[in-house]
DNA sequence: TGTACATCAGTGAACGCGCGTTCACTGATGTAC
DNA sequence: TGTACATCAGTGAACGCGCGTTCACTGATGTAC
């Protein structure tokens, strides 16, 4: 119930989520969350959890239906919008602050959020998946960081969609064409 | 002179750096860094403009001496490893908590930065030199991100140098077959 | 059907804390005569 | 060479604020007899 308060909060909030502040925004008390969680750290556990599951269901939401090979590109389009649509979320899911080894929910979502991305980039290289895994993550992620940051100019106000999916395109042939002959 | 004191921070600052934390680091009574600067923000904008030219710097030094087709890489390499050293000042650089449009200094640095990638990248495809220059600016980044973020696992407590190496030559490999035909 | 009780989400006041910022001040350094 | 004065980095006390957290409480809901 307070899970489904929160969802309003992950399209706002842009500062620092702090514990009073979704509170706030839930429309309770600074102390109702207690009754719910441990602690502030536990909130954002549960939190960054519940995130990565919409996460891997927008990335799978995103394959559903799409040939194999626009698979990769399909997923990484889904990756860096819902970046773009839920930037506070997005930094606290990838943040040091949340201890995936404490809370064995987060775990399981953040792994099945890797797994998600990294079956599909492996099959560009059955040689090295591991390897092509790692490096189409850090493109994707890259990317929706730099887009959230603000740090790809001229694009955050205008529609980002075209620009993205071209340098999304452009990066998943060139992994292709460089697998070619290793793969 | 502050500058010179923050120096230190830079490698040791892993929290939400605070002015008051950044006075404290450096020996000083909390009000001292308004002698210097307007506000918090200024004294941030200045740190991250300091940051920029250290980073720009390293970049360059790595890029020194190297035979052409080794400079991305070495760059790339130094990229990385810079995040590694200064997490705090890295992350700040790159917040959209720091407005390049206020601070002129930062601002110069900041592109001064981006170009010393874009140079290097575009080289390697000049019929789309921006395209292939954000796709390995994006790359560097994610992959810087995830690590100093802990998101890439067994990596944190071993020499992450090895892999990282690989990874960056793999995708600086990839690009060139991407760019083959179409360069 | 009605009363007694446990459960439990949420309240609101209070705490100690560190923050950014202000203010009047001190004390050292350099310059003018 | 010595005195008078301006400059300026830094001090330390104080402010108001929002935070995370605790605590005794209220009031509604469901269950037992």
């Amino acid at each position: 119930m307070i899970e489904a308060g929160l969802e309003t909060l992950r399209h706002a909030g842009l500062r620092g989520l702090g514990l009073r502040e979704l509170a706030r925004a839930v429309g309770v008390s600074a102390s109702a969350p207690y009754r719910h969680f441990a602690d502030r750290k536990a909130l954002l556990e549960a939190l960054a959890a519940s995130g990565f599951e919409r996460f891997v269901a927008a990335m799978a939401a995103a394959r559903e239906g799409m040939p194999l090979e626009e698979e990769l590109p399909a997923m990484a389009m889904a990756y860096i919008r819902f970046a773009i649509d839920n930037p506070a979320l997005f930094r606290l899911m990838f943040s040091a602050e949340i201890s995936p080894y404490r809370d064995t929910a987060l775990k399981q979502q953040a792994a099945a959020a890797y797994a998600t991305i990294a079956v599909a980039a492996a099959r560009e290289d059955k040689a090295e998946p591991a390897e092509v895994a790692v490096i189409c993550w850090s493109f994707v992620h890259g990317l929706a960081m730099l887009v959230i940051d603000e740090q790809i100019l001229g694009v955050a106000h205008t529609d980002p969609e075209p620009l993205l999916r071209k340098l999304t395109r452009s990066f998943v042939s060139d992994i292709r064409a460089g697998r070619r002959k290793t793969g």
